[in-house]
DNA sequence: GAGTTTGTATTACATTTGTAATCCAAGTGG
DNA sequence: CCACTTGGATTACAAATGTAATACAAACTC
């Protein structure tokens, strides 16, 4: 399976604008996160540059502006974050997660529902 | 609620023997992960002393030994990891998570029926 | 009681991450 | 053509993290 590279915190907010929509030049992705956080230009620069870096995104080029889009999936960057953070907490095993969880959240007679039909599908 | 200090990939190996059982000494938890690990002993002191500055763990001293033993549990732990996981991931939501999972993840019939009688329950 | 061992405390050092600022080259306005 | 702007490339720097080594003090061995 392909390997996908570790993003970080911040880096992942980048990520999140890209896979929302793309490609997006430098300057659309720093307007786009203006609301969420209170990085300056700069940063989210510096951010891309380090994605492009580690492959996870890319860029075509028109004129001097960079447009930049995913190379990964935010599927592949989930799966791929979520196995190692079950790894981390539960050795691995998803079971003993769900387990735990459903037992510790709260969730509506909707959620339940539909969790239980999810369940009922893989089953056959 | 309590708030759990940050916990490191490499500290929480060290948590968990602690978890598992405590109260231990430096050499017992150094012994404990041998096999888990190939750190050195000084890499484990190193861990087991920045766990217990950010309070993560407390000792006891019988002579010139240190018992180590944990002052936040694994559930806390593991609960608020979780928290944090699920707001990079997913935005914080719980439910959108167990269903990508729920999709994609293989479990067994067993598992089914065990996840599904915990839904069961719940929704009483 | 002086040297050696053994546990703990202190220090070290590279890498990763967060968070930018500075430098430089291409284009733009006069 | 030359100063100014603007986008990208390079550099900066502190905190956190992984991974130890060195220093020091108590205890144990002769």
């Amino acid at each position: 399976m392909k390997t996908v590279p570790h993003i970080t915190d911040a880096e992942w907010e980048v990520m999140k604008v890209l896979w929302n929509q793309s490609p997006r030049t430098a300057n659309e992705v720093i307007a786009a996160m203006q609301d969420q956080t209170d990085w300056k230009p700069k940063t989210i620069r510096t951010l891309l540059n380090r994605l492009t870096q580690k492959q996870a995104l890319s860029f075509t080029q028109e004129n001097r502006v960079y447009a930049y889009f995913p190379l990964v999936s935010e599927g592949e960057c989930v799966k791929s974050e979520t196995q190692s953070f079950l790894k981390r907490m539960y050795g691995g095993a998803f079971k003993p997660m769900l387990v735990n969880f459903l037992k510790e959240e709260q969730l509506s007679e909707e959620d339940i529902k539909e969790l239980k039909n999810i369940l009922e599908n893989k089953s056959k």
